[in-house]
DNA sequence: CGCATTGCAAGAGCAGTGCTCTCATTTGTT
DNA sequence: AACAAATGAGAGCACTGCTCTTGCAATGCG
């Protein structure tokens, strides 16, 4: 971050902070393709022209809500996670992090659409946005590592005798993961693939929840995800 | 349906599903958000406010696109199950049904993001689209229960033993499966909870890709969904 | 200090949107 | 033939994202 220097500069942070403030606000009511520059510009008090003296486009300030929101849900999974005093407590580590996120989700239901629902039309993210969205997944292979590091993880969920061997699909996993943790994963292609299937269930279940298709089917959201997300640390060798 | 018997209601039917078609195609090009009643109305060769005679609103129009996504998605999910000849290879009809949902997902990606991805702002799905949407887990259920009927399938996959019992949550599953089907599940809750998962997996999954959030983890879309619902299956007892 | 440069907000305007209302015309029924 | 209902066109309202011009105020420099 650069520091302000002039009032100028202070004030330019200072209102792009606010307008990304009524831009969050905005969006806690309406959903991301209802958000109107406009309408933000007015809640700032300023004309809408004005705006894009801090944002190029609508796009653009949408990258920054899901950048923020990226961070948000980030800093809650971290936060619950390091919350756990019994740091060999694999499992509660876990399931600390999973209901901070589906927590996170249920009280953020338009942040959590902005970036696990459908893209907004023509958008591709920009590269500003891969870091913070994979702080949440980065938490959990943590807590899969250590669990399989200290020895008290069981072997995960084996494969069907007809699966081939997944190194090769999951080979950019594996190379991210090499990149920021020490640990070894060569030996384990099946757990990479297990966890990359555990990360797309548990934002599955979320959305499947958050967008509706559970209804009729679930009647207990809490209780299902509890037992969903146990489930999957089992799969993972991470209960028994 | 009613058949049509004087000229004007002869037109209003193939007006309308003119104006559907249009709509369609116009998907096909923009997303769900993007679709322009107005520009739909100029494909057709109308002026905007006489489509509001056939669709009283955007929402009523992307209902219908809704539900004639649900039901391509769900002919073609079934198409490809009953191409499957041996109808005891229960995990060849599994793998059909899955690889059809995928490549009619990514060959119909915005028809995908408008039932999967999240619900247009301010919209809730009519009743009139939850029997089409039931189409792919229904004929997936129908394979788990076939198959389990069969004795040819393995217990599933056991939850860790700090599991309550799910029968709780997966109630108002439980009776729908019940509802239309001879088959007593009542005695496998398990199961109906690892199926529930498992379909929760399979589209969180299409979603991951489909929205991008699994570049630069996986390399081999295909193969990586293909690994992904075999072991699945296997998490069903499907295959050993 | 004075001046030129730069940053900024406002306003008007363009092209587009969903939707409503009125009006004339066509179609179907009695 | 007379009436009623259905239909399409057009104008209009309130809104959107975005651009361009204009005037003002803060800034940096000689």
């Amino acid at each position: 971050m650069v520091v302000a220097r002039t009032a100028r500069e202070r004030a330019r942070v200072e209102i792009t902070a606010e307008i990304l403030a009524a831009a969050r606000a905005q969006l806690g009511e309406v959903g991301p393709s209802q958000l109107s520059l406009r309408a933000v510009a007015r809640e700032v008090g300023m004309v809408s022209s004005a705006v894009y003296r801090y944002f190029a486009s609508r796009d653009e300030l949408l990258t920054a809500l899901i950048i923020a929101a990226y961070d948000e849900l980030g800093a809650a999974a971290e936060a619950a996670e390091e919350a756990v005093e019994d740091r060999t407590d694999h499992l509660a580590r876990w399931m600390a992090t999973c209901r901070a996120t589906r927590e996170w989700a249920i009280s953020h239901p338009h942040d959590y659409a902005l970036i696990y629902g459908s893209p907004v039309p023509g958008y591709a993210a920009p590269q500003d946005t891969v870091m913070p969205a994979t702080r949440v997944i980065v938490r959990l292979v943590e807590i899969i590592v250590a669990a399989h590091g200290s020895g008290t993880a069981a072997e995960s969920t084996q494969p069907p005798a007809t699966a081939a061997d997944p190194s090769g699909v999951v080979a950019d996993a594996m190379a991210f993961i090499a990149e920021r943790s020490d640990v070894d994963l060569e030996a384990l292609p099946e757990l990479v693939m297990r966890t990359l299937m555990v990360w797309s269930a548990i934002f599955g279940t979320l959305s499947f929840e958050l967008f509706g298709h559970l209804k009729g089917s679930v009647s207990d959201y809490e209780g299902y995800f509890e037992q969903t997300v146990l489930r999957l640390a089992g799969d993972l060798g991470l209960a028994e």
